[in-house]
DNA sequence: ACGGTATTTCTAGAATGATCGAAACAGACC
DNA sequence: GGTCTGTTTCGATCATTCTAGAAATACCGT
């Protein structure tokens, strides 16, 4: 892990690395999947380890794991603590994964992007195929 | 890891887990990327070795891996074995990864679809900031 | 069949990560 | 201050992963 540092854009390589290790753990991928969906209000803490049946404390290393690679933010209220996913977070790395993808020649990954629409098809696109 | 056996829905996020895992490695990120750039035609093991300056034992380790979570697919050809990316398998683990977000309110997450436009702007779209 | 090239499997040591009990910390209410 | 509730830090154990040397496999040319 210390012998990539020469590597043009390391940095950016190296918070990528930091959010794909974050979010591929079991746990954690439904914690970000859980708070992406309770967008934009958020979840305290308590109430995600209790959603998921997991330990306070094991939740609190969770949450501190995904925190630390900027894919949720924290907010104090009161007595709890609020997480929400942070989605700007998450597209800058599918971003950074599909940068230099085909080394651009558009018809190679062009349909890819065309697919991409998860929940909410935008203004002027629509799903092609199944 | 073996507790979120019976969570509906497990077997794709065992996938997803899987293609993160092999994401979340310098080398492989590296790698995955380097093939990305390099589709449709594809590298060599050694060559991708040569060009990442890692031994080819270990880069035939983490060749299986991508190859095990489906990011990577290889063909033989004659004596090199040729890797690619699998751009398809990459773009599935987005899609699940914001299948349900926002619970289907689009005006949460669909200006971040709106940016997804990474190295080819698809037909009626166009970047929209630097 | 032999030698050479390309790649993978075997193996083991070092490093990293997951899990959770127990203790510590922070804020709210009386 | 005392005592709840909510959350994090500490510490220890157990499991997984990274790395690369050495050996094995696969294919080609002669």
């Amino acid at each position: 892990m210390e012998r990539y540092i020469d590597k043009s854009g390391y940095m950016e390589s190296e918070q990528a690395i930091l959010a794909l290790a974050a979010l591929a753990q079991s746990t954690r991928l439904e914690v970000f999947r859980l708070l992406a969906k309770h967008e934009p209000e958020g979840l305290a803490a308590g109430d995600i380890a209790k959603k998921l049946a997991v330990p306070q404390n094991t939740m609190s290393s969770h949450l501190g794991i995904l925190s630390r690679a900027g894919l949720v933010t924290a907010r104090r209220f009161s007595r709890s603590i609020v997480y929400r996913a942070d989605l700007r977070a998450f597209q800058a790395v599918v971003l950074f994964m599909l940068r230099d993808c085909c080394d651009g020649r558009p018809e190679i990954c062009g349909p890819l992007i065309e697919d991409l629409t998860p929940c909410c098809p935008p203004k002027t696109r629509r799903k092609a195929h199944a």
